[in-house]
DNA sequence: CTTGGAATGTCAACAAGGCTGACGTAGTTT
DNA sequence: AAACTACGTCAGCCTTGTTGACATTCCAAG
């Protein structure tokens, strides 16, 4: 109340910060909803999603690439690695060069659950954009590179080049 | 880059929206990368850290009105919450009114506890929005409030009554 | 006023998906 | 030949979600 004077300070109130904080955690959970719903069709969860994602993403990655990204454990990694394999969704492929490396690909019906998956996900968050407008989404997405950690926020931007 | 003309359709692109869609992962995690530092140090998880948050923002609400909130079965709630009163954290009182309702508030340690992992969250939160800018910062604001489900949008737009 | 149903909260048991630690097996590097 | 690296796996633990069964309390209909 003392402070309130038209500073550019005055949206750093710590009530709004809590408000902020709230919606972040609440939109997180839309975010998840729909692949969530889906992915409890088939025996998956949302760490087999994140795998078909970031294999999508970047096809022939290594077990080793993937653990940084996602950030857990082999061990972690591994189970959920093991029954999309078995399942067929992803193929593990022995590398040429250094023959100790996995490179993982999705297989076609990986790609089509991805394809699932990514379409439910993508259509909230276009129409979140829509209603929001160009300018929301311009500062939605430089608040939210702002907000991880330094080294994703350098991979995101490495995936970035050739955008334009 | 066929359709690359200055259309407002053009931040709708499938790529984008997948980057997007990343940079919500990433920045989430972010997000909850100090409180769940913070809380490792005591017995605490991340479901604990809902709790409190909620029961501080809401003191005297009901075990039924957190359910409502945080989206999960009362017996995974009630796990939570039996912690934090024996540990001293959550006072749990019968309703007057009545009797079945327990009615939930911190205690002074409680508080302490909240005020820890607030004071993390808001200042990782409060030095995104300076790199970003009061213009980003409502932009982010908007699409995330588009991007929760409308009840809970309803829930947010209730507490920010007297807020201007 | 009693009785049956709804609301609220607790206890028990299980599953998913994190974690650590230990170990094996190739393959690569020095 | 030795050491290191990438990957897989076994075993066991923790958190946090789930269902199912049950106790308590309240309220409303008979």
């Amino acid at each position: 109340m003392a402070e309130a004077h038209s500073d550019n300070l005055l949206f750093l109130t710590d009530e709004q910060l809590r408000r902020a904080i709230e919606a972040m955690f609440f939109a997180y959970r839309g975010f998840t909803a729909d692949p969530d719903r889906i992915l409890s069709g088939y025996d998956y969860g949302r760490a087999h999603h994140r795998a078909v994602h970031f294999i999508h993403r970047s096809p022939g990655t290594t077990v080793n690439n993937l653990l940084a990204i996602l950030g857990v454990t082999k061990q972690s990694l591994n189970r959920v690695l093991r029954t999309l394999v078995e399942d067929g969704l992803v193929d593990s492929r022995v590398g040429n060069r250094d023959r100790r490396e996995r490179h993982l690909f999705l297989t076609a019906a990986g790609e089509t659950l991805e394809r699932e998956l990514s379409d439910a996900q993508r259509a909230r968050m276009r129409a979140a954009f829509r209603e929001a407008g160009p300018n929301a989404v311009a500062g939605f997405r430089e608040v939210l590179e702002h907000m991880m950690d330094p080294e994703m926020r350098r991979h995101i931007a490495a995936t970035r080049e050739g955008e334009r």
